[in-house]
DNA sequence: AAAAGATGGCAACAATCAAAGATGTGGCAA
DNA sequence: TTGCCACATCTTTGATTGTTGCCATCTTTT
């Protein structure tokens, strides 16, 4: 593999001549520059960007930490997090934090290997986080709330998504209202949670516990815990699940025992991904607004990168929308 | 930010050995370990790792470069990547191809930032996967056939794929069968229509050109074919989309126009994505072993990287999955 | 005294950048 | 016309980035 070094070698310069007239650097000579070029190409050269990146120290390189690479992840928000970044003449690059320490999120987060971070994965420890941001390594987290020097939040309102889940449900006459949950670490699902409570209480609804079954965000735990609500003999009138996921889930356990939705049973999610407008019935839900979400997450990165001041914290309405899984019986 | 230099200083000792020390060589009694470790925590200390991988001239990354990180990805796929990538104690970054010479893919390929590299990214020219690949930089492409040194093709065989699409279709008394196509420069898609025609062929039945309509790989281009099928007036008797998506489009437009499917018209797509499962009526299709595909491109990679000789080129088999988008007329 | 073990010095790795050095151009006086 | 100097433009030297690993040196043990 040729170096600069061979280059300047074959165009009889010095290295760092070669340097500049590669980089575009004004100070060479027209000629030098050609000749240069010239060396390049016929050596096949390509820098090494490992060593450039060393000397420069920065890597124009922005990092996306996902908690699976191949989950079923918010395209809209990638896309979002991509268009700016590379608008910005910067790379992007998505890796995982399956693994733990080991993991190589971690690793770029700990190593610098790039010049910022987005977060959207709750298996990196807040600790982790905290330890890794600093001036000219901003993180951005898009999945939990946390104050610290260079570190962002982005966040879309999860309590206000709740409520409003909950209280359409409440505006098309339902009373009894089960609420099945994500993972109990989840900042998203405890923020949902709270909205649901608080929708509940405004409309003088007493909570009752029974009503409240534990999830884990997957499709199988939705369809176990609609199970365990079946089980239960009183089904509810409706169901407000934390994410979609799991309402697709629910939606199977609730085909398979032959009770209709939204007949017998009203159900919403929370996400509105791709599917829930397939499911049948179509699933109402509460969307997120995930590309300005990603797109402002980029965005701040790069204000905090040119040491522009900006605010710690954000917060994205969400939005519901209306499909055919909900019965109004107002 | 503390570097190696200062962590010696703190412990009195050479930065060598403090290099050893925290890299786990042998060469150092433990009570120095000990004392580096403990300066290395005092100073919060954190390697970095551009310098490092600079000195050892290599990265214990591979890179997945796909054409677009946020598209509907074959998330088995990535799966299987991931899964070899971290048993092997490699990282794996995911990148996209957007942006054709000045993509985040291209630079990586071109400036070896990786040890090895996995594309399927179709927007990805043949002749720059072949100009960066080389010895000790293995390339493992999915989407194309490609002849080159260093260079290792995994595919699915698509031909076989749309063969016994076809075949099925016809045993199930289709005669008139109408073929979507994706985007005329993708291999995939043209192995696909292969297996379509020689199909037809062993079938004795004569291949109409009328019956072929180009799509793009998109839901919307299948939606628009289907339109186009449709105003031709006589609809075939089966529809074979080169891709789910575009089946799913295609399912859309039948239902705008109240033709029902498959009573009116039957139809089958390709590689069985997720939805393929909840579209309405659930679309039968041709599977593709994806995790195999992408768990056997890292395993190659390994082996390359550790000089072993091995097959330039992998053939995966397909299956058809029936579900009740095609009506048995036979 | 030789072997073994621990530590230190220093040169890579490949690029970039500031500052110093080289070269060339033109003006002006002798 | 020639010689000298100032000045601008181009080129090179050499330091720097943080880490690693070869080799040499210095202890300590047998």
């Amino acid at each position: 593999m040729a170096t600069i070094k061979d280059v300047a070698k074959r165009a009889g310069v010095a290295v760092s001549t070669a340097s500049y007239a590669l980089n575009g650097v004004k100070k060479v000579s027209p000629a030098t520059v050609a000749k240069v070029q010239k060396a390049a190409e016929d050596l096949n050269y390509q820098k090494n960007g490992i060593a450039s990146d060393l000397k420069r120290t920065q890597t124009n390189t922005i990092a996306l930490m996902l908690s699976d690479l191949s989950g079923p992840y918010y395209s809209e928000l990638i896309k979002g997090v991509q268009e700016v970044t590379s608008a910005n003449g910067y790379d992007l690059v998505a890796c995982s934090s399956i693994g733990g320490e080991q993991s190589t999120a971690i690793k770029f987060l700990k190593e610098k290997r790039v010049d910022g971070v987005i977060v959207l994965a709750h298996n990196i420890s807040d600790s982790m986080i905290v330890n890794a941001a600093r001036e000219n390594f901003p993180v951005v987290v898009l999945d939990r709330e946390l104050e610290s020097d260079h570190v962002l939040q982005v966040e879309v309102d999860n309590r206000h998504g709740g409520f409003l889940a909950t209280e359409y449900l409440i505006h098309n006459g339902h009373q009894n209202i089960a609420y099945i949950s994500g993972p109990y670490n989840s900042h998203d699902n405890n923020k949902r949670f709270q909205g649901y409570r608080s929708a509940l209480e405004q409309y003088n609804i007493t909570y009752q516990s029974k009503w409240k079954i534990s999830g884990d965000f997957t499709r199988e735990s939705g369809y176990r815990a609609t199970k365990m609500l079946i089980a239960q003999h009183h089904l509810p009138e409706a169901v407000f699940y934390a994410n979609d996921e799991m309402a697709i889930g629910g939606l199977q356990a609730f085909a398979e025992k032959g009770i209709a939705v939204p007949e017998n049973v009203s159900i919403i999610g929370f996400d509105d991904i791709q599917l829930a407008e397939y499911v049948s019935p179509p699933l109402t839900t509460i969307r997120q607004p995930k590309y300005e979400a990603g797109a402002l997450a980029v965005h701040l990165i790069f204000q905090l990168l040119t040491s522009e001041s900006v605010d710690r914290h954000y917060n994205l309405a969400t939005e519901l929308i209306e499909r055919q899984s909900v019965q109004n019986n107002a």
